[in-house]
Order: C-alpha cells, then structure tokens, then sequence
DNA sequence: GTGATTAATAGAAAAATTTTCAATTATGGT
DNA sequence: ACCATAATTGAAAATTTTTCTATTAATCAC
C-alpha cells in the first residue's frame, strides 16, 4: 500500500479538523470528493486513522487542575504490574499512563476540579492501588502548548 | 445557560466517537434528532467543545518513540520564559508543553520517530533555544493508557 | 515500446445526514 | 395562573456521504 504526500496532507487536515467536508477537502488537495472519499476510507481501514473525537474544553467542565504523577511500585512481579496497570487505566481521572525510563515506574497525567479533588483522588483512588511504592505529583501552572496533531 | 445530565452524557458519547450520526446520538439520549442538534449546536457554541479531530496512529505514521522532557531555563526573567514558550510551541515534535511546579520548570512530550531522530531533535532543535539550562528526559517504555475522554 | 492488468480518479445518481422551519410542549419567574 | 423563554418534535429542504459506472493513469511483464 502506498502512503504518499496527499495522504500525509490529508491527514494533517483531517487532525486539524475533522469536520470538513470532502468537497473543502478536495478543493485544499486538488482532487475530486470521490478520490478524498477513497483515500479517507483507505486510511481508516489500513488503521491510520485510530478514530474521530470531540475536544472538549478542560475549564468549561471544571476539568482544570492537572497534575503529572510519577508512581513507583514496591516490586515489579508481574503480577503487582498488570494488576496495577489495569487499576489505573480504570480511573477516568488518568488520561495518560506512561511506563517511563527514570528513577520512577510510571508517569500519570491526571485532571481533576482543583487541589480539593486532587487530594480526594489520591487519597481515595490512587493510594488504595496495591503494591504503590512511592509517588510524586507536580503540578501544571500553565499550559503552553497542548497538540493533538502528529505532524510530518 | 444550563448544563445538564445529558449535555455531560452526549459530550461523553461525542468525546468516544465524534462520527455517530444525531439519529443514533437520540436514540441513545431518548431524544429526538433535532434536539440532539440543537445540544451539540449550543455546546458548540459555548465553548464546550472547542472541535473535531481525526485520531492518528503513531505505529503507522511512524512516530511512536515518546519522550517526557524536562526543561529549565537558566534565568526565569518574562522575555526568556516568553521566547522559549513560543519557540517550543513552534517545533512539531512537541505535542504538550506545561509549565510546572518541581525541580523543574517544564515538562514536554516529544514524538519522534526512534532514538536516533530524538537525538536529531534534541541537538539541532530543543537545545539550540536560547537560555535553557538543563533538560532531563524520561522515555516511554510502554504505554499503558491513552486517552482524550474527559469523563464526569 | 506495447499491451494487459490493476489502481486511482472523476462525475453523476442515490442514499443518508444535517440543517432549517413552524408548531407544540415544557420550564421558570412573578 | 399567566406570561415569556427555552427545549423538543416531526417534517421539509439543503447538504453531504456513499455508491456506481466510466475514464484515466500507473505498473509490470514481455
């Protein structure tokens, strides 16, 4: 299968804003809306395209406190880390879970109201995993810059 | 303006799959079409949700080597924290950049292609930016969880 | 190069979805 | 209870997606 320079393009704009139309797309790309149609089809049945979402604005749904987590295991049996990993990936304050390199195991990006539910999670829902070591949380002042878009 | 039980819940389902049609969306919400319109419209509107994207595989795209960066600067005077905002901001490899609080002063998340392509961006890009003091990077073993749903 | 085969593209028709509209129902304030 | 406003509904109109057939372009063997 080929993956060439419209496809790139077509997937820069489509990350960009995937509510276009394919006749503005097929104009930004020169070709007919059935050529972008094919090709959008294409991209998402060879899984280049993993899904379609809205964003939606941490502030307005009092969603604004983010918190890095880094998280330490007592041990690493397999068990305890499966077990762990699962746990984590259920708490829908954890948008990201990392396995990191570093003196930690794990990164967490974690969002939550303010410092209030930020303890309330930890306390309540983080600490409560089994086999947690240690965990050290810093904490987001500001945003510069946050991107969904791969870029080529 | 009210936000209810069932903007959170169709802002839900959008956030999981922003391509269901409104006549799925009322059904789901025990609604009629156009009243699932007119939600999206408002929430649209309000700033809820701030757009739509197509989700990229980075497997495919050749852009699955993840790396947190920390970065601090030598001095922290606003003409340095302003410049080396915008300059980070600009590079494509960087898809979040935060300010935080900790050791030290930002945390980035950096897409490449592979170790050797990191080393390129961290030569020739990241470091290259004026007034940078030391940066520390952590790299993504595994990743665990990976989400852009906010949940209520 | 020629011809054959396959893939990509185009334009038009059909199907589905979004958007608009007028009317009805529900909601909140006084 | 009444008014004013907001939300909901179903149907029509407009737009978009999807399918279909034909044409063009690219690929490969010879």
């Amino acid at each position: 299968m080929v993956f060439d320079t419209i496809d790139k393009k077509l997937l820069e704009y489509l990350q960009e804003d995937s509510k276009q139309t394919n006749k503005e797309l097929s104009n930004k790309l020169n070709l007919s809306v059935t050529a972008v149609y094919e090709r959008i089809k294409k991209l998402e049945r060879e899984g280049f395209i993993s899904g379609y979402v809205a964003l939606v604005n941490k502030v307005k749904v009092d969603k604004a406190f983010m918190v890095f987590c880094h998280v330490k295991l007592v041990q690493h049996a397999q068990d305890y880390v499966i077990k762990f990993e699962k746990e984590v990936a259920s708490l829908n304050e954890v948008l990201e879970c990392y396995h990191i390199s570093g003196d930690y195991d794990y990164l967490l990006k974690v969002i939550v109201k303010d410092m209030v539910a930020f303890r309330e999670f930890m306390v309540k829902k983080l600490t409560t995993i089994d086999h947690i070591g240690s965990t050290h949380s810093m904490f987001v002042i500001n945003e510069v810059k946050h991107s969904t878009v791969i870029g080529f």
